[in-house]
DNA sequence: CGACTATAATTGGTTGAACCATTGAAATCA
DNA sequence: TGATTTCAATGGTTCAACCAATTATAGTCG
């Protein structure tokens, strides 16, 4: 149990105390999103530092998601929007990495789309409901099309849309980052049809329109069991044939 | 609306590549946790990249938390054990350059946290139990000397112990990101004492040792909207004081 | 012989200068 | 005016060193 009581004595490398000082200036907002660092060059400069090393440290704001790095006479270093890239990066790679399984994502699934889905139905806005509806339809001209792989972006996109609608910022970098890896999963055993969940959709979309958050959370509960089930088995007999 | 119809035609970098291949091989588990690769100056050769370049690589791969560089005769990049590190500081990021709220942060702490406490409360091992009662008596004791950014540190220490006692890696890793981000939110608003937090752990033992993991979740849930409140309005206070 | 010490080898960290490739704006020309 | 060329700015990459930390090893002393 470490509980934090000395931090390591890190022999701070150059490049660290770089990053530092831009996260620094991050936090208190003396560089904002969309404003330009120095190019390489001056910046290393001011630091006082080799323009290798200064990009090591470039190199790991831009990993992070902080910085976006453009080539070319405008180019440069430029503050990002904080999105939640890395995060989803980070948990794609642990599932990919099989620290992961399937059935823990999803169980995180159950758990936090029907929050989620709970959120929604009592913080949704006019536009909310409107995208929401809009991707319903889309969904279904592209299962009519039988197209599976649109089908199942557009399905992704349902859940990263109702997590913007539940308007946590926190839910919605964690939805996202569960879709990327359910698109792992699916990626890997196949696209295969799910009658129940157009259905489901809709009786979701009545819910949040009429604003009734325990009938929401209840539909998007069933709906993700069904679905579990659905893929654990999915991914059982997957393994088999692998093993075979 | 994006949705992946197409994705960016982006000129890989060397570097990109690299880690790419690096990442391949962490996938298809032909590099394991625990194991080195060569030198820098090997692998340089070995990918047909000057040092710098593969540096960057390597550094991309630290920060993503799949690599561990050591410096020293038996150093070297070594495949870390796949934790949430990453995530954990993506997360914390956000927080601490404000695309997340206070106000998001104690939501998503009372969804997860009671969603780990009942799941906790039916995968907990005697293990388990005993490190958290062993936890609970810790607080106590700093506690009585007095000692508020101990018990701090110990009362996060006792939401991870839960979570890992729910056994879903996805629970882990988000429940020691909200617990990071609420360590930057307390030391900014400064340690206070919490009278009803203590006896709340008691009763979730007992909940815990029962199994009851509907008593568990209810336990958990009106302690962090009770904490909520608490931490909400000390932020009012606090803001409005660095306002003036 | 054993414990300590100096030394050397290994490896990541850093430096500086140079050149390449892309991008967009300015200059040029029809 | 409008298309084309030129050119300057900027990130991407290379090369060849040297620095600094770490550990294995040989050596030295009691």
């Amino acid at each position: 149990m470490t509980l934090r009581a000395f931090r390591p004595v890190a022999t701070r490398r150059a490049f660290e105390e770089i990053t530092a000082q831009i996260r620094d200036q991050l936090a208190r907002q003396s560089l904002k999103t969309g404003d330009r660092l120095p190019p390489e060059r001056d910046l290393a400069d001011q630091f006082g530092v080799s323009r290798n090393t200064l990009r090591e440290a470039l190199r790991s704001l831009e990993n992070s998601g902080l910085l976006e790095l453009k080539k070319g006479a405008t180019g440069g270093a430029f503050i990002r929007e904080g999105g939640g890239d890395a995060v989803v990066a980070g948990l794609s790679d642990l599932y990919r990495l099989g620290n992961i399984q399937p059935e823990h994502l999803t169980e995180a699934r159950i758990l936090i789309g029907t929050e989620v889905a709970r959120l929604a139905c009592a913080r949704r806005t006019a536009a909310d409901l409107k995208a929401l509806e809009a991707n319903v339809a889309e969904a279904e001209a592209a299962s009519k099309a039988g197209d599976l792989g649109r089908r199942a972006e557009i399905h992704y996109e349902f859940h990263s849309l109702l997590a913007r609608a539940a308007k946590n910022p926190v839910l919605i970098i964690l939805t996202d980052a569960l879709m990327e890896m359910t698109r792992h999963f699916v990626e890997a055993v196949g696209y295969q049809p799910n009658p129940y969940v157009m259905p489901s959709r809709k009786r979701l979309l009545k819910a949040l329109r009429a604003k009734d958050a325990e009938a929401a959370a209840a539909e998007m509960a069933t709906m993700l069991k069904r679905l579990q089930k659905f893929h654990l088995a999915l991914y059982e007999s997957v393994s088999k044939g692998k093993r075979k």
